[in-house]
DNA sequence: ACTATATGTGACCATTTGGTCACATGTCAA
DNA sequence: TTGACATGTGACCAAATGGTCACATATAGT
């Protein structure tokens, strides 16, 4: 189970959207690593990758003495299903452009059709 | 333009949520009707309020001595498109992740690793 | 003009939060 | 086994935050 509001709480501060984006760029980071990009002791780092594990943000596996992060986007991706989309309704033309956007991305080119 | 700290942070709140969910049921609510469904002074409520509408989650428009408020996705929609979005090419694999790691893996206290 | 209504301000307080540190545990490699 | 390395714990502190209150301003309606 998910709790909304652990998630919510976690994205709310930038060091740990900062350190989002550092495992987004690399998974699999040990907290010796990620304690390079902050300007912050590596106690610092580790609350702020405590929360993002207890929110599900972020998961964690041990190799020998080192630990692990990886990038969970599951709840962020929950967010956008029971909470974002709440407001689809009001923009419903950017919606479909949006929409269209990721469509396009995705567009296979003819020669390479079945 | 928009802060994303801000909205984030303002989206870090259940009590602020759930203001925002209010003004999604009904748009243009003033300050008087909102504070009839939280359980807080009309203090309380303002100081959220207040929040809410430096994000750019809010606007408001006088009418007379009352203040209405409306609800904006704008800034929620542009988290979607340049955070959340951010993470979709990686959906499929962490959820796989996730899968397997709840299927196989059982988490190992730090004291009691091999 | 008078009074009730609607919102605003600044001070204030308790709790939470971000961050550091001394110290401790567990792991690798020679 | 020894020592360097990687992470963890609990206490601690300053700053930010959530919430209340006394007091103030502005508007509506009679």
């Amino acid at each position: 189970m998910i709790d909304e509001d652990l998630v919510f709480k976690a994205l709310g501060d930038s060091s740990r959207r900062f350190l989002l984006d550092l495992l987004h760029k690399r998974d699999g980071q040990t907290l010796g690593e990620l304690e390079w990009e902050l300007e912050m002791t590596r106690f610092g780092v580790m609350k702020h990758l405590k929360v993002l594990e207890e929110a599900g943000l972020v998961i964690t596996r041990w190799r020998g003495r080192e630990k692990l992060h990886f990038l969970n986007a599951v709840p962020i991706r929950l967010i956008h299903d029971r909470w974002i989309d709440k407001y689809r309704e009001h923009e419903v033309s950017e919606l479909a452009n949006l929409k269209k956007s990721l469509e396009s991305k995705k567009w296979i080119p003819a020669r390479k059709r079945a």
